[in-house]
RNA sequence: GGAGACGUGGCCGAGCCCGGUUGAAGGCGCUUCCCUGCUAAGGAAGUAACGUCGUAAGGCGUUCGUGGGUUCAAAUCCCACCGUCUCCGCCA
């Protein structure tokens, strides 16, 4: 959520920035005006209040004197004033929760470095990492769903069988493999981000806090009994962790790891990478998510971005690096870096992580603040979030760049102590 | 799921029966200062958040789990909901 106090002092800075997204500004200006409105009225009404609080006094110091018929007469004004109040007080609160429900769809401005585009098409490649596309031999032009078949360990038709297209199954070593894989992820970043295991079906609230609600209920799964819905990702728990509450300064940046299921009802995508893992509606995934300072964010979105970044290289796989342009930018986010990794089977680049800055945008949703340790009051602080690692396509990519020849799968070395030593999943015999 | 008890400021805890002078006693913690060879102990003052107006000092408003009601006036009375604890039931 932006700043309603930025958005007063600042409109045309707000505008412009909200523009180079490509959103529509008519939001802001409805907004500046409601909330104009809402501001005399509540000025009113407090004066009103103030009145009425001020002869319950009188009141209650002339009864005590037994002014009976004196106290009377200031009763009968504040009955008037009272119910003034309360045509004001409803108007008020109309007001302000019209400007919340308008503000609560409006996206993050984008930070000042982002490159300007309209769509993915515009997103700047930063860097591409260990990609030769003549380097592939014929073993590894096999897509990780023939590869899953094959060896066993991928079993999509049964999946289907009971929950529906675009869910999976592993086996076997297929099922060990994500099971390292998590374990790899968690474990290389234990160091520095706490672990935690948080539930993966949360309330309207914790959806709305990052910026999965209002906007995009359609991709969310809902239980519509208990009025609940099952996490898109771990950045919706993480990041409610301490919804109202407030940190010192002192404590900053925290830093949280999780392994969740992620579930994603892709709405829109129906029909588009069906195939194997590229796109399914429940996955594995360990996210890095951070409470920081303004002044720390640039440092820790970087930190974020390089323990994703070595998570895959240390996989032995090819990637490439993408600085997101204000039009494909996430509606939550300030500044993104995706991270796609190279499946040679598919021979296509797969999505692995995003890696982004809220600025304070969902901490101002979720009430999340900190005490500056210089000054004082208390300031809305910064969240920040990247995939540490994301399984199924990482899985895929893996399976098809470490086939060997005779059809098994090489398990690079930073995996195999997660696998119990395991070098291998071997080929059929 | 059933029965009972409870939900007050950063924390502990009074107030609620008998509504007003209670943004809320007292204590702890924290900050600054004084005292002190150092530390401990002791003394003094200060110490909520949010909204709005104001250059500021400060004013006004809101907040005693949440929402609603009664009243001139609600932490205090009434209703609903949420949460916590204890006991019972069920259960991985």
């Amino acid at each position: 959520m932006l700043d309603i106090r930025r958005i007063r002092t600042e409109p045309e800075v707000v505008k412009a920035a909200i523009a180079r997204r490509g959103d529509g500004i008519e939001p802001i200006d409805r907004v500046i005006e409601l909330d104009t409105r809402q501001r005399e009225l509540g000025a009113e009404r407090d004066d009103t209040r103030a009145r009425i609080n001020a002869i319950s006094k009188q009141v209650g110091a002339l009864r005590r004197d037994g002014e009976v018929t004196e106290a009377e007469k200031l009763q009968a004004e504040s009955r008037r004033l009272g119910e003034h109040e309360k045509a004001l007080s409803a108007e008020v609160e109309e007001l302000s929760a019209q400007v919340r429900e308008i503000l609560l769809t409006v996206g993050n401005m984008p930070a000042e470095e982002c490159p300007d585009g309209d769509n993915e098409h515009d997103n700047v490649i930063t860097r591409v990492e260990g990609y030769d596309p003549d380097s592939y031999q014929e073993h590894q032009r096999v897509a990780h769903w023939d590869i899953g078949t094959q060896l066993g360990i991928l079993d999509v038709d049964r999946a289907v069988r009971m929950s529906g297209a675009m869910f999976v199954m592993y086996r076997g070593m297929g099922a060990r493999l994500v099971r390292g894989l998590i374990n790899y992820a968690l474990d290389r970043n234990r160091d520095a981000y706490e672990e935690v295991r948080p539930p993966t079906v949360v309330k309207t609230e914790t959806m709305i806090s990052t910026g999965h609600l209002p906007k995009f209920v359609d991709d969310a799964y809902h239980l519509e009994r208990d009025d609940l819905w099952a996490i898109p990702t771990a950045e919706v728990p993480l990041t409610s962790i301490g919804r109202d509450e407030v940190f010192d300064e002192t404590e900053l940046p925290l830093k949280f790891m999780a392994h969740t299921s992620c579930f994603r009802r892709e709405a829109g995508s129906a029909g588009r990478d069906t195939r194997g893992l590229l796109r399914v509606h429940e996955f594995d995934k360990v996210e890095l998510l951070s409470y920081a300072t303004p002044e720390q964010s640039a440092a820790v979105h970087a930190d974020i971005l390089e323990r994703a970044e070595s998570a895959i290289r240390d996989l032995g796989l090819a990637y490439r690096i993408l600085d997101l342009c204000t039009g494909d930018l996430g509606n939550s986010s300030a500044r993104t870096f995706d991270i796609e990794t190279y499946a040679p089977g598919a021979d296509r680049w797969l999505e692995v992580s995003s890696v982004s800055w809220f600025s304070d945008y969902q901490a101002r949703r979720a009430n999340i603040r900190y005490r500056p340790t210089e000054g004082k009051g208390t300031r809305v602080l910064n969240t920040l979030n990247g995939s540490g690692l994301a399984v199924p396509r990482v899985w895929a990519s893996l399976v098809e760049t470490h086939r060997q020849p005779d059809g098994s799968i090489h398990i690079p070395e930073a995996l195999q102590p997660h696998m119990g030593g395991l070098t291998e999943i071997p080929a059929p015999s």
